[in-house]
DNA sequence: CGAGAAATACTCATACTGAGAACGACATCG
DNA sequence: CGATGTCGTTCTCAGTATGAGTATTTCTCG
């Protein structure tokens, strides 16, 4: 970058935009961290303490540290501390700028932008409360988000094993659920604007397997997909296009140890591949062409 | 969304984030405004009348005004004050949120949060000077990005008649010809994520047709793509696929009364459908499979 | 009028997709 | 232990989409 004329520029620039008296806008970021568990898409969400939407549930987030960070580094800040992961374990996190959201009255105290980020998390850890939330915990996407779920009904009645409480971390309450069922400020609509490109990426680039651990099976590729298209996908088929597509997975050339619940052969283990683009793409079913 | 409790929320927010002392971001909108001028992709930009910066091109933008527009009403005024459009027109242009830049010092004045927009329009007059800017005018990409093209030379010679000036506009002068050939800012990276993102646009929507008039011959359909993504595409193919894509275009049940400049039939005319997404997508020849 | 160019249509080989079936490995139940 | 059912994996087959090339007709230009 040139070098600014420092002195005159900013007597100009300071006289006429004077950041208080002109320009009393706030920038946060808000992160719409999502993760699998117990087969079901999760979102990091935490309790407002104070008001407005006190006791309410909303997206983790923060005010960006005017001149000393990045909108990606404030993200990754602020899912840093909300999850108490390490740098190491959010290196494992895939981090992407969402969208901007800055209506004047989405936040009644002021007009504020919130610069929305979209994370794909392995199966984490329940959350911990950090900074000024009351409590942190993954919840159902389903339980919140009108638009949580696609179209379609529930995928299939998938039981896992494990525990199926929903609601992890910090407060035993149930904040959030006052009747709306949503979040706070337009969360809900960011989570949704999330949810769709969640659902839109994965059928174009192999971030399916940053729902899944360093090693898995085909099966549980499947499933990611399944849970976040909300839709059943034919097995045989899927497994086809898989293999078949450059880069996606490669073979770990071991086999599955765990037992299938319900018999079967051990399926074989894979890990992800270089690609950082599928071609050709996975496409979700349907999409009742045109119009929509 | 529910009410505040005004007055406890303010007091507190007020005394940990005074917009003066902790949080003196300021937030624009920028507008990477794209048309088709003479075979060629250009994009809207201003010269800068003071520092820093002075002379060299950027993108229209400007501040939004705190609590009084949204990002898309802000994008929108912008664009309408430097192509001096009125609101009928504009209503013929896509406007959408591109993405947020937000290196604390990416203006070297002060943390600049910048919301970019991206715009198709069909071929427009002469930009015009607005607010503060010294000159407007199309820029060809191919002159200031280096990413402005795909890696792919030229498309083809493509020669149209009309005059070839590439400046139009306000000054005479032709800045930003300073040997780094770039934008100001980082306006050369937001221009360059616009045309990506716009080449990535028109493979899976109809929005190509949004650079063409209201009604438009498959050949300048064709055209557009070939200019965008800066490939040739096989007439023949393309014509079958437009036609087969439904909703994406629709008989007027006219025929082009321009003569052909070289001979050749006169072509049918066409005007966008009501599709939203283009089913199946028109990809992009090669795209070297997966790992780029 | 003849040459060349362009709009449109057609052909053919190949690739990709959805649906279904086959087969063998494994677990659980009786 | 054997019957029964589940599940991972592979195959087949038909329908559709794609890339490349060619044919036909209608123009303009010289």
């Amino acid at each position: 970058m040139a070098e600014p004329d420092g002195t005159q520029a900013e007597r100009d620039f300071l006289a006429q935009y004077d950041p208080r008296a002109f320009d009393p806008i706030a920038v946060t970021v808000d992160v719409v961290a999502l993760t699998l568990r117990a087969g079901r898409l999760h979102v990091l969400a935490v309790e407002r303490g104070g008001q407005p939407f006190a006791g309410r549930w909303a997206l983790p987030g923060g005010f960006v540290r005017a001149g000393r960070e990045s909108l990606d580094e404030a993200a990754a800040r602020e899912l840093a501390e909300e999850t108490g992961l390490d740098a190491a374990a959010l290196d494992r996190v895939h981090l992407e700028q969402l969208g901007s959201y800055g209506s004047p009255h989405r936040d009644p105290r002021m007009h504020v932008v919130s610069v929305a980020y979209l994370a794909f998390a392995p199966g984490l850890p329940d959350a911990q409360p950090g900074g000024d939330a009351a409590g942190a915990g993954w919840l159902p996407v389903e339980a919140i988000s009108p638009a949580g779920q696609p179209d379609e009904a529930r995928p299939r009645p998938f039981e896992q094993g494990r525990r199926t409480g929903a609601y992890g971390g910090g407060a035993g309450r149930r904040p959030g659920h006052d009747g709306s069922g949503g979040l706070a400020f337009d969360h809900g609509r960011i989570l949704a604007d999330g949810l769709e490109r969640a659902r839109a990426k994965i059928e174009y680039t192999p971030l399916a397997t940053a729902f899944l651990g360093e090693s898995f099976t085909i099966t549980e590729l499947r499933e990611v997909y399944e849970t976040v298209w909300g839709a059943a996908l034919h097995a045989g088929n899927f497994h086809r296009k898989v293999l078949s597509v450059p880069g996606f997975v490669e073979s770990t050339g071991e086999t599955d140890t765990r037992p299938g619940s319900r018999g079967g052969p051990r399926a074989r283990l894979y890990r992800a591949g270089d690609a950082r683009l599928l071609h050709p793409a996975l496409l979700r079913p349907d999409r009742e062409a045109g119009v929509r």
